[in-house]
DNA sequence: ATTATCTATAGATCTATAGATAATGC
DNA sequence: ATTATCTATAGATCTATAGATAATGC
């Protein structure tokens, strides 16, 4: 018998595991089987942690959710320039995305959403919490008069909503080929450096 | 028996099918089953027509990049305003996405590219057409001194892409539950704007 | 005669369950 | 005593092949 771990322990590695293999090859190659052979149990072993995969699934969305919320709460403290701001949750919420490439996979996997409804809510709402997080911030900036006033704030959360997921789609295309972050950040400035000169 | 098609009639039938089939629940829940059943004809039948799933999955590739090449082709004859030109490949591109929401779900497929690195291949190839395309247009347009000269033509061709890419993340995520297009016009005009201004 | 389609089925996976076994913690 | 793990296996899919059957086109 291979080593015994508390529940707890093993659950939070058959995350990390999952985690990890969808990054590799795609939230559909994830099997039981693969994920057991990660973490070195049978596959039997997993359902003794998640009694059905949707479960494991569930807590996987779970963990993305509190980590992004985490991460989040720690870059948008008040401090500094407003535009400093902006910079510091973009530049923390493209590096989430690069650490843990697995993200933008479930985000995206519409085989997943189908399959699981309450999947696709949580992501959804992860999403929809960033949007207005950013619009918050965007009219900070606005009302310091860096940003222009006649766009919305929320079509500027948008613009700059739309910067790391289309930038990751193009990363992941590439077979991840580039610095996601790096390139997110430049891109990011030049963006800001057009708002703030069309005011 | 039921109706006998050409192989080639039944052969468009067959990708048709499949291209709803991926927008309607993701490329992996795409079962030869699935397919045989939408078009008509039994489950083996498709693999008289495709000898492989593979194969299936390449003649879709062929036909999303063939579509993407004509829409552009069609949308970039230089006439008008440059700005217009970048305009006008950008609202086919979003349509394009729209009608045929099966092209991102197979482009964002990190399963389906895993597994077969030719059509990872084919679908890069074509976003490096598409941003070589904006390249030329952004180029154009900051000759005619409408956009700013301090930024590369690149960068503001990869700050296009961005929009649909992102903004398709978004849409899906949402269970497209907002006008892509319209609103995908609605944000380039407004980067475009800036751009225009931040000269 | 050619070829598109069908029936039947092999073989490979994959999720999930049942019951035995052994390590952990009181 | 509790509980994490293992072995064995059922049952559901899914791709793909073999061989029979019938429609099409010369």
């Amino acid at each position: 018998m291979g080593i015994r771990k508390n529940s707890a322990d093993r659950k939070a590695e058959i995350v990390a595991a999952t985690l990890v293999l969808v990054a590799e090859m795609g939230p559909e190659c994830v099997t039981t089987q693969a994920v057991a052979s990660r973490v070195g149990i049978t596959q039997a072993g997993v359902f003794r942690h998640y009694p059905a995969k949707r479960d494991l699934w569930l807590a996987v969305a779970d963990w993305v959710v509190a980590e992004a919320q985490r991460n989040w709460a720690e870059a948008c403290k008040p401090e500094g320039h407003p535009v400093a701001g902006i910079k510091r949750v973009m530049k923390a919420h493209l590096q989430f995305i690069q650490d843990t490439p697995a993200i933008h996979s479930l985000i995206f996997s519409r085989e997943l959403h189908t399959k699981n409804e309450e999947l696709r809510q949580a992501f959804h709402s992860m999403a929809t919490n960033f949007h207005a997080l950013l619009t918050d911030l965007a009219r900070q900036a606005q009302a310091a008069g860096y940003l222009p006033g006649n766009v919305s704030p929320q079509e500027i959360a948008r613009l700059l909503l739309v910067l790391p997921s289309g930038l990751a789609t193009q990363w992941s295309l590439s077979g991840r080929s580039f610095n996601l972050a790096g390139e997110g950040e430049r891109l990011l400035e030049i963006l800001l450096d057009c708002l703030h000169k069309a005011r």
